[in-house]
DNA sequence: TCAAAAGTGTTAAGTTTACACCCATGA
DNA sequence: TCATGGGTGTAAACTTAACACTTTTGA
């Protein structure tokens, strides 16, 4: 390969992951104790180097996977932080990503392993770096596109009932919200669909089970507000 | 220094430039004929690769100093590209920005000497690599935040009509608004302020024009929506 | 005198918000 | 039987959208 380059500088990039998840009516971050130099026993995200042969986004695939196991996840691309001194180690320019996944699908082994543990969004501790600037821009973002497109379903198992829903909205805005206006919008998303099935747990009446559509909604490019 | 990631590989990281102005009623961008090989005498993006010593922020206003002559021009990263095979010469992590310049102020022969062309953006030619990828998701980022803060004056020089304004923000949504209703919203802004003085170019009555008060907007935190 | 752009209010439609009670069930 | 969460409709406030004519002046 013609090297055209070769005059300029090369530089570490790395991937970090924002990682939501939703318990106990409210957002968690799966956040890490370093076991690595720099920062040893720091609170950070999870990250990793790219690798000459792969993409930015499959870097950042590839290092979720790592901590849980999961494949698939829904994933965002949220700013790439290029400060000079950022890391003190070395210079490392950073993508960063955020993830929703459904808490009660993970795997805990890895995660252990990690020395990783879910931490709710209000109670996170000082992050290492520039992390909490990472974790705030993800979590605006996240909120944003959220009241805009159906994500949100991606941090809740296949079946929910409103309550929940509601519940994870209020979470992610950090307002309540009125139970019959948001009942009534939700009526409106026929891709948001009632099964027959009913949850017992939460509550003794019981309520019903809905599902969120997905062709549904890419078929009929249905307005989402939430 | 302690080499704590000398295992892992470096990228060249680069930065491209989708540089706004506003022309004859329409949005237009600052495109340049590469004299440089990969791809030699194809359009593309202004760009060029951060340097060991200075932020990625900083990369990019320098390259597009380096072609405008300008400085403290508005500016926001938009994403980072990352496909292995995204630059066919050798692997580069690009990350882009948009730029809103004041099309009447810059460097004319420093762009000329670049081999530079302002090109209405509804006539753009092919663009080398993933350039008309960059450019679609920096205009409809830019079309997002002009709709919601007050960034749009970037575009225009210190003083300027109603009319103006309108045709802006007209050009920037791609679709005609009502002129009653859009001035019943400036009306309400009252950082978007009357001057004494009256344009003579662009109408014999004579229009008023106005300017916008960045103080004053910061000041009382004003909703802006156009 | 007329062409060209500046300037100016009102009404209808749609969206958002506020608000309170009955229902079903298991403990 | 009662405590708990499930489920339901209406009216007011606000926001957005639609719409047409008069004014000024230089050519």
């Amino acid at each position: 390969m013609v090297k055209y380059y070769s005059a300029e500088t090369k530089l570490y990039v790395s991937v970090d992951c924002v990682i939501f998840g939703f318990h106990q009516d409210a957002l968690n971050l799966l956040l890490l104790q370093r076991k690595m130099e720099p920062a040893r026993g720091r609170w950070s995200l999870m990250g990793g180097f790219v690798k000459a042969n792969e993409s930015v986004d499959d870097a950042a695939k590839r290092v979720l996977a790592e901590l849980t196991g999961l494949e698939n996840v829904y994933m965002e691309q949220v700013h790439t932080f290029g400060a000079v001194e950022r890391d003190p180690g070395e210079r490392v320019v950073s993508v960063v990503y955020y993830a929703l996944i459904d808490i009660d699908a993970y795997d805990k082994e890895l995660v252990r392993s990690h020395n990783a543990h879910w931490i709710k969004i209000e109670e996170i501790p000082p992050l290492i770096f520039d992390h909490e600037e990472m974790v705030a821009l993800a979590r605006e973002q996240m909120k944003q596109k959220a009241g805009r497109e159906p994500i949100g379903f991606n941090l809740l198992p296949e079946l929910f009932t409103l309550t929940r829903l509601q519940n994870l909205y209020e979470a992610i805005y950090g307002e309540a919200i009125d139970k019959r206006n948001f009942r009534k919008k939700v009526a409106e998303m026929d891709f948001i669909e009632k099964t027959d099935k009913v949850d017992k747990v939460s509550s003794k009446r019981g309520a019903s089970l809905y599902k969120f559509n997905m062709e549904a909604y890419n078929l009929r490019k249905t307005k989402f507000k939430l």
